[in-house]
DNA sequence: CCAAAAGTGTTTAAGATACACCCATGG
DNA sequence: CCATGGGTGTATCTTAAACACTTTTGG
């Protein structure tokens, strides 16, 4: 009936520091696990980890499902991305080097984009075709891969700004100065640690756990964890759907 | 190899008078059409227009040519919305009358939102089928479609406040008045004409075209048309991709 | 001249930004 | 007591909202 067959891919991102990953210090930033692939199209080439679509299996299920297979994580926040399904996407890119696809096996691809915690990602079992990236400094991707994930970044950097969902990167309590370095990591920029104090208590999206951190050389900051009451991240009328 | 067969389905959206369609005067609304479902599952229902998408279409392809089939109309905007995959999304609702689809097949369908003109809306050709209803005051909807139009009502009304999309209401140019009273309509509420005025300049996105329109009993408002440079909606690095 | 909507100006309040300064702890 | 980041206060700038007022047409 219909002419396409549908897959499932996800676009995950970790918070990490800039070395190598699973070493500390640095600065930190976004990194994404990306599988190589074995097969024609694009042998050889990195690409979104995925897969078909189960025959009982919900979208982001199958998105879950994928994450725990590539990584052996469970997503902290997982939102769909777009469905990609023009019928050239599958052949080559322009100014390529890579193998163009052969015509015919036309696919649709439904994108996930998943949060995943810093101390998760850092015992994140690696298979051999599985590698991390640093998100600004990606490899020649497979198919139109390299859109997905330009795109998947706009919508991180986006969502940060009007969300909670920067809370997925961290623990279950934090400082505020913690949190502000994961906006300052994903946003790209330095902020005002007391404008982003302000901005944050006026949300109302936090509350205050009366517990302090301590072994800090310096005043012990107050830890934090996110008011349940407050959704992770706005989508409407889809909010039951999205993260259940 | 995939376990479900795919279709695109339209949300589709014109603003009119809340008289009968076609008729002038009274409040403005937003109207969409809707076909009646002559097969089962749900027979007899109103649903959102659709289809199974074709052997070489794009899925915005296969969105514009339903919105063709069904209205004979061509969109003014058009975004994907979502896609939505739950195996159980063809069975019964809750609290419904309706008759429970047979399970076993399954349906991924990829949805898209479109706008269409206030005069070509008025023209459109309607088949036996298809009814036109004000989006406030819908008929029960066949599978899960009722949480579709109410996602797509909210995109359509977060979208307006931040991109240009009014303009696809309107013909190529407008005074402020009726741009405030699409404005208006979407978001329903009324808006300060002086206020709105400030904003709408002040966001660029308005070139004055120098004439004014006559034969109002009253001063005559300027005619203004859209800076095409301003991109009609903000889908980051998906603008290339989204209105070809 | 009058009604009606177009268009401008002004006041006020709210929010964002910049930055000075005090606080509490480890060493 | 000093270095360091936590946390508070405050002046300033920008933006949004409310609303009074002037302008220009048709009747």
């Amino acid at each position: 009936m219909s002419g396409a067959s549908l897959a499932v891919s996800t676009v995950i991102f970790a918070l990490r520091s800039s070395g190598r990953f699973g070493e500390d210090g640095g600065e930190r930033g976004l990194w994404l696990p990306l599988v190589r692939r074995i097969r024609e199209p694009y042998e050889g080439r990195w690409a979104l980890p995925g897969g078909p679509l189960g025959e009982s299996e919900g979208l982001a299920e199958a998105a879950t499902s994928t994450l725990a297979k590539t990584t052996g994580l469970a997503p902290r926040y997982l939102e769909q991305l777009y469905a990609f399904g023009d019928p050239e996407r599958s052949g080559e890119q322009a100014g390529s080097a890579g193998k163009p696809a052969a015509s015919g096996d036309r696919v649709v691809s439904v994108v996930y984009w998943a949060l995943v915690g810093d101390d998760e990602a850092r015992a994140a079992r690696i298979g051999q075709n599985v590698r991390w990236f640093p998100a600004d400094d990606l490899p020649a991707l497979a198919f139109d891969h390299e859109l997905i994930v330009e795109y998947a970044l706009w919508r991180l950097r986006n969502k940060v700004e009007y969300s909670r969902i920067a809370s997925a990167f961290l623990g279950a309590t934090f400082t505020l100065a913690q949190l502000r370095e994961v906006y300052e990591a994903v946003l790209g920029r330095t902020l005002d640690p007391a404008n982003f104090r302000r901005q944050i208590e006026a949300s109302g999206v936090l509350e205050d756990t009366g517990e302090v951190l301590t072994g800090v050389r310096h005043r012990p900051p107050r830890l934090y964890r996110y008011n349940q009451a407050v959704d992770l991240a706005d989508q409407g009328p889809l909010g039951r759907l999205a993260q259940k």
